[in-house]
RNA sequence: GCGCACAUGAUCUAGUGGUUAUGAUACGAGGUUCCCAACCUCGUUACCCGAGUUCGAGUCUCGGUGUGCGCACCA
């Protein structure tokens, strides 16, 4: 209990220092705010970008993945060959006595064996003949069905011609959908993986615990095609002696190095081995502690129906342990449900490691005299006859699909015999999958780097940032100024800002401690400061945030320190 | 979405229908100070929004919005 008030008061504190400090933000605040939508201030904002800059580079650097970039407005016709119309969809009703609304699906279970897969009238129709109880309040008068969509909705054009369309709830239907020019980027070899950051929106009913449940938040998605036929060749000897937290499906929690994990079975693809050992060394790369990160695998019932094997990586912080990442081996769903639906090819081309030579020897109709002769049924005809073995003999009676007899002379059909080479064939790839929600990584960053110490009212904060995501690399701290350390402070501010990728700040205001903590609570790694042996020999103080450690070195030096690190 | 609680400067907060709304911290200006939230002087900033009750509302009522907690929900 103690305990828990102990998180609360940190939590308070935090959020607190979040929003003075102009790191996270309710959004819209001056109207009163929205629930679900935050803002990166100025110190969040470059925070945000940093991690997404890590995210990039660590991806970019496997050297077979490309970024892309999709809009966020979706047409319906995405969304819905995708399944996210159906699947985002909840058919909810409301009791007529308490007015508690509920899922129909759900009240359902007990009278259907799979309540969720049924249509919006034919469960209308179950609920009128079971009328369950209300959960709340035991009455059984339910209004008519209602669907509740979770994604936003909204028109492409103006008046009766527009198309209806949504923002996407996810940024991977964008590397699906362009997946043929990746494809073709990639010279049509597989494996290959495509990335995007970006927004993603989910019109959650009820939004909490701040930055962990948005309406719109930012993702990060990479999808890595694969050929389900193919050897994985993945080099896991970084990782052999590396243990990990891991949540099996079935059976207790366990520690042990992932490529051990698969060797074991309980990882089941060693591509989604590979994804979650990248995601571990990225996690780490960004300041996430380890010791609060774990995998947890998706219980068969809890995966998507096309899902083979899902890990999450859930962190701890201040809200318990909460999903970040999620890396899933989603077979060929994806592309598979859009070529059904366009009909575009979806697939990669695979060669056999030789040829196969294929005996073709059957029979096929012949077009000139079996057209005129079964007219609107010729078609099915040739399918049938297609389908006889090479010792038919005709004439021949054959029964069509609609139960029609048709009776096939020898004049109508050809016997078709030739030995065909075949070099490969068109498959649909599969994809691992690692998503990214980036906004669950940076707050857990924060609560993973935020420390306070002392006691009682006096506590002293500092941010334990990584210099990689650290939204401020450094602090320029003229120790008085006057006798020239202001300008000399300045100009070495300007000098730092100049150098690509280094922004630092200028503070002169208040006693050089007070301004050393201004800057441990926001995380800045160094504070440079410019005294009184600044102006005899031209070095200044670089004191790290970390330790307190103070050492001298020149402006020129502490500039390059800053621009080769940044 | 339902229920309960809450909403006062940048942050945390006091305030039982009646003057100019409390305090601390923070922030700004000046002073002081040769390196870790010191000190002195001065200063800026607030009753979530909208209706209502009342001679009078930060305070009471209703509605909205937001926040927290519980239930439900959570690709």
């Amino acid at each position: 209990m103690v305990e828990g008030q102990n998180v609360m008061g940190r939590l308070e504190r935090l959020t607190g220092m979040l929003r003075r400090r102009g790191v996270i933000l309710p959004a819209f605040e001056i109207h009163g705010g929205a629930k679900g939508l935050y803002d990166f201030g100025p110190v969040g904002g470059r925070l945000r970008a940093k991690v997404q800059d890590v995210w990039r580079d660590h991806w970019l650097s496997q050297g077979d993945v490309v970024e892309i970039s999709c809009p966020t407005v979706t047409p319906f016709a995405v969304l819905e060959a995708s399944g996210h119309v159906a699947e985002f969809s909840d058919f909810m009703t409301v009791c007529q006595a308490c007015n508690e609304a509920s899922r129909a699906d759900t009240m359902l279970e007990a009278h259907h064996p799979n309540p969720d897969a049924l249509s919006m009238s034919e469960l209308q129709a179950l609920l009128d003949e079971a009328s369950p109880p209300c959960p709340a309040c035991g009455a059984t008068e339910w209004s008519s069905i209602a669907a509740e969509n979770l994604m936003f909705d909204t028109v492409i054009g103006a008046g009766s011609s527009g198309r209806a369309a949504f923002l996407r709830p996810e940024t991977a239907q964008g590397m699906f959908t362009t997946y043929p020019a990746i494809y073709r980027h990639f010279r049509e070899r597989l494996p290959f993986g495509a990335m995007q950051l970006g927004r993603g929106y989910r019109n959650e009913i009820s939004p909490r615990q701040g930055m962990i449940r948005l309406r719109e938040f930012n993702m990060a998605e990479l999808e890595y095609f694969i050929d389900p036929e193919a050897e994985a060749s993945h080099d896991f000897t970084p990782w052999r002696s590396t243990s990990v937290h891991l949540v099996p499906a079935e059976g207790d929690p366990f520690q042990s190095t992932i490529p051990d994990a698969l060797d074991n079975g309980v990882i089941l693809h060693p591509t989604v081995a590979w994804y979650m050992a990248r995601t571990h060394d990225l996690l780490h790369a960004l300041g996430i502690d380890l010791d609060k990160l774990r995998f947890r695998q998706h219980a068969r019932d809890e995966m998507a129906h096309y899902a083979l094997d899902c890990w999450d990586v859930e962190l701890h912080g201040s809200y318990g342990w909460v999903e970040c990442v999620g890396i899933a081996h989603r077979g060929c769903y994806d592309l598979e449900a859009h070529e059904r639906a366009t009909g575009q090819r979806m697939r990669a081309w695979r060669n056999y490691a030789e040829p196969k030579i294929v005996e073709i020897d059957g029979w096929t109709t012949d077009g000139a005299k079996a057209g005129p002769a079964f007219r609107a049924l010729a078609g099915q005809v040739k399918a049938k006859v297609e389908s006889l073995p090479a010792d038919a003999a005709f004439p021949a009676s054959l029964i069509l699909e609609n139960g029609e007899e048709a009776v096939v002379e020898p004049e109508h059909v050809r016997r078709v015999q030739r030995t065909e080479s075949v070099a490969g064939e068109w498959f649909i790839p599969h994809v691992v999958e690692p998503a990214f929600g980036i906004d669950r990584i940076i707050w857990h960053i924060i609560d993973h780097a935020y420390q306070e110490a002392g006691d009682g009212d006096d506590l002293y904060v500092r941010m334990h940032l990584h210099h990689d995501v650290a939204p401020i690399d450094a602090a320029v701290l003229p120790l008085f100024e006057k006798d020239g350390m202001g300008e000399i402070a300045s100009d070495l501010h300007l000098r730092l800002c100049a150098s690509r990728g280094v922004l630092a700040v200028y503070d002169a205001s208040g006693s050089i401690g007070r301004r050393y903590a201004r800057a441990d609570e926001i995380g800045v790694p160094c504070c440079l400061t410019v005294d009184h042996t600044t102006l005899e020999d031209g070095t200044v103080t670089w004191r790290e945030r970390d330790t307190g450690e103070q050492t001298r070195l020149s402006i020129d030096e502490a500039i390059h320190r800053l621009s080769t690190r940044a």
